[in-house]
DNA sequence: CAGTGGTCTAGACCACGTC
DNA sequence: ACGTGGTCTAGACCACTGG
């Protein structure tokens, strides 16, 4: 006679849901940090009293969902930034032959500003609550190609600074990750073609009013909390905003 | 004493990618057709010979990629373009508060062209090839706010008429499907701002020079192989293009 | 009710990475 | 050689759908 029956565990929930709910706990927690190794599945598997089976289908999920990576005959990692797979996952702008590169980044504003109703509601603040607003200018191949307008909850990102933005050496979600504990699993974009302001025209080198690309990008962290703001201003020219679609289930 | 042993088949591939193989292969050459019903799972395992965990490994992947849709209780169906699903996974275009509608569109020129050198190279055609060449004019809100131009490659084709797509009642990727057993499952979109011509500064409203957004759209079907170029120009002063990035495995 | 997919078990052997 | 994830088996029971 078998001890628990299969199907649905006491909480109504399937096992294996249950068991990615307490991986990402213990990420989240803490317990399993970004880049570092978790236990093999057979361990997981007396942890957590499932089957291999089960075991495998979470971990399966949560590595499809960017949380978890394998690697066969080392282990299974927590997921950090600062892989390769990640510099081109949320960065769309490439050459028009299709080439990727990575940006040389130069910061041009810093500073600290009251959060208006649009940032507000994108971000899920209260009102009155303050921003960390900064500019990037972004070259690829050594001409201007991007202005990056980004907005972050001071909550979120207390300890920011200039010269931390100024020094870092890593990717900024890396920076957001190593050093806030925010980890960027999900990005919504829109896009809009608009006609270059002063500003934008002057650090593009481009005339007032030529075209450019308007990316309103919002970045989500776990339970799909909004970590991010950003405006993002490219010159299509020569680079190309890219973007793929599957028919997915 | 087991007969076959587990890991490697004959063939040196996974046995749920050769099952993945067959069961495209049954789609592909017509013994199962876009909105049928498959065989069981059960079934399944005994055609194929192997054990129900292969058959769902196998099944899994393949609704993933969008070839089959799960339903239980019901059965496993191969996927066609005619479900909700479908209508907003390669139209990208939504209202700036978020709301998807569905477009009214309108056939504004039909042709038959030769290709130029870069339909040639994006769809992989032989030098000479013949092109349908056709726009189209999209409404949302009963203000228009896309013109495509479309290029399909006449050999895949061939059949095509100016009053098919006059009269066609559903989507443009369910014709392709149904009308010429061309299933798109995947396109890559380049996006870059420009400044509006003349043609579609008349179609669309605007004064010429007024900023759009250009998507440049290849659409493959199965093993990648490209069957549509599509040109779309996009009014983005109530609309915006809306493209979603997740950290994947 | 019977049949479907959804979940789960308790193992097995294989291929890969490290030592 | 050893431990990891990758693949596979031969079933089981559960939840849903339809007649």
């Amino acid at each position: 006679m078998v001890e628990r029956l299969v199907g649905l565990n006491p909480s109504g929930a399937p096992l294996y849901k249950e068991v990615k709910r307490k991986i990402i706990e213990s990420i989240r927690n803490g317990e399993w940090k970004p880049g570092e190794v978790i236990p093999s599945e057979k361990k997981l598997c007396e942890r957590f009293a499932v089957s291999m089976g089960t075991i495998r289908k979470a971990v399966d999920d949560l590595s499809g969902e960017g949380f978890l990576i394998r690697h066969q005959g080392r282990g299974t990692f927590v997921a950090t930034h600062n892989q390769d797979r990640y510099l081109f996952t949320f960065f769309h702008v490439v050459r028009q032959d299709g080439h990727k590169e990575y940006p040389k980044v130069e910061l041009m504003e810093f500073s600290k500003v009251k959060a208006d109703p649009v940032a507000m509601s994108m971000l899920h603040l209260d009102p009155g609550s303050r921003l960390f607003r900064f500019v990037n200018k972004l070259e690829l191949g050594r001409n201007p190609v991007v202005v990056d307008e980004i907005l972050l909850p001071e909550q979120l990102f207390s300890r920011l600074t200039e010269r931390t933005l100024r020094e870092r050496s890593a990717t900024l979600y890396q920076l957001y990750q190593e050093g806030f504990g925010v980890t960027v699993v999900r990005t919504q974009e829109r896009v809009r073609a608009v006609s270059a302001d002063a500003l934008r025209a002057r650090l593009l080198g481009v005339k007032v009013g030529d075209p450019l690309l308007q990316v309103i990008r919002i970045a989500f962290s776990f339970k799909d909390q909004p970590v991010e703001l950003r405006y993002s201003y490219v010159l299509t020219h020569t680079y190309e905003y890219c973007s793929d679609s599957m028919a997915a289930s």
